[in-house]
DNA sequence: CTTTTAAGTGTAGTAAACTTACGTAAATTA
DNA sequence: TAATTTACGTAAGTTTACTACACTTAAAAG
């Protein structure tokens, strides 16, 4: 459960407060801020109050003392600003958009943090560590999530290749079989096309992940779904959270990946790493 | 601006520190909430210096004292960004590293927020609002996000495409010119081919933007460098953290677009939009 | 290489801030 | 109205943070 903000905790206690408990609420009500940078005399003083009285006030609320009081309370002020109106206004310029495009991602990813299941995530790495052979399908925008994982798996020395055209996919998924793994990505998981894929590859007997909605289509479809829950709201019109997730949650399986195949497998890495270093101008640092 | 979070203030400035400064910063850094909590005293203990070095250390950082200081430490700590000081651990299980993962990605994002210059963002929008024609270059991890660039242009009713292969790159880079911009994705901005085909490009009259490195070749080369810095370690093997920053802004660079075009732009957004419908299951909410 | 200057760091003392213990006043209940 | 609880403040005690100064180390100048 989430913490609740003081200030509202406050202002629900109000009723129940005594007289000089009263005093001291209103005057922190009426200026939080400034509240947290004052000394309990000050404050005392404010609210024609003692200094013990401003103590026992912040006993109340489960602090343990007047300075993490104040602690409480400046913490609650800042993520309520942070929450409000972070959707983009028409009249917003540079400085208003740009953090809140920024935070909103942000907090998407804090979302999926404190929901993703690691049980699943597990899961979906051993599927991963069994594959022979990887597939990553995606349409749209998740064609090029689906791009760049073929990106990042290939390193693990399997062949591993990402498809965007939905031919390519239904011809790999029914010529597919065990030892197979399907990756595929789609944001809402109820592109029919997609959804088609995902079943012709199970019923060859191939093992299909999707990293998709819960409760989709294709999550039913899946022998595995890795689903996220992305709210819908930012992603209007252009997919923007989404794809970011599925990136992430991408990290995340080949860091299961790489810590699962342990220590044998850097030196591998490390191999692809010097590769490209003939193909980049040396640093000047 | 945006005020900047007061970790990423410390972490950054850790090299310019002296020798006491650095140990009370370690110690801060290791654990900022436990640092929230303890007094000037137990901080001093704790880092192995006096306690008026943990003061000037705090009014070094703008802080009036170590209460202020604790204060804006406190509140530099909530808004769903976490601290991540630790990068994965061989011995780690899927409940440590996959949050780590996320939480890494988060702060980048953040140290962004921060960092990023408006005034350039806004350049970069002038000149992609100018342009007739965009080309999104990028090569490998880089390719993908070129890729979701094209994506997400193209709903501007602009010829748009996308290349990561390097003689193509190279082609059109010769045969454009005035009207044409370049928008070159590259994380280090050192690799050799993509900067000559900066230089192609720019030669031959076209506008070079690059979405990468400060200080970089491929940098210097732009007519105009969208420049983020991102910390390196995150990327050691694999590429993580530089993409997601570079696809966020591309969502800032879109969002400000869109907001130029004003609201007769909204619907052949909608259009878009309504022309995938078809193609999705119905959502049974 | 020495001298001078500055920067860095700690000690000790002081002032402020916070907490506790206790006593009195107000309010509630019998 | 007396008894009892609750509310509140005074004053003392304790912790905490800051300042002034001294020493130590490093850097710059001679």
């Amino acid at each position: 459960m989430h913490s609740q903000n003081l200030i509202n905790i406050i202002t629900d206690a109000l009723p129940n407060l005594n007289k000089s408990e009263t005093k001291v609420a209103n005057i922190i009500l009426s200026d939080p801020d400034a509240a947290t940078q004052s000394s309990i005399a000050t404050l005392a003083k404010k609210a024609s109050v003692s200094e013990p009285s401003v103590n026992r006030f912040c006993k109340r609320f489960d602090a343990a003392g007047f300075p993490d009081f104040k602690l409480k309370l400046a913490k609650s002020l800042v993520s309520g600003i942070r929450f409000v109106n972070r959707n983009v206004d028409p009249n917003d310029d540079v400085a208003s958009y740009t953090p809140k495009i920024i935070d909103s991602t942000i907090n998407t990813l804090a979302s999926v943090r404190d929901k993703i299941s690691y049980t699943r995530v597990n899961q979906v790495v051993d599927k991963l560590i069994q594959a022979k052979r990887i597939y990553f399908f995606g349409l749209g925008a998740s064609g090029s999530v689906a791009r760049d994982a073929e990106h990042k798996f290939f390193r693990f020395n399997l062949p591993v290749s990402s498809h965007d055209d939905v031919l390519m996919q239904r011809m790999l998924a029914s010529t597919g079989g065990a030892g197979d793994l399907f990756f595929i990505v789609s944001h809402t998981g109820r592109t029919k096309e997609i959804v088609e894929v995902a079943e012709i590859a199970r019923d060859n007997g191939s093992t299909v992940i999707g990293l998709t909605a819960p409760d989709s289509p294709l999550a039913a479809m899946c022998t595995l779904a890795m689903d996220v829950d992305v709210p819908e709201n930012t992603d209007e019109y252009m997919p923007m959270a989404s794809r970011i997730v599925h990136l992430v949650v991408l990290d995340v399986l080949a860091t299961g990946m790489t810590l699962r195949r342990g220590p044998e497998f850097l030196p591998h890495l490390e191999k692809i790493k010097s590769s490209l270093k003939p193909t980049r101008y040396k640093s000047d640092s």
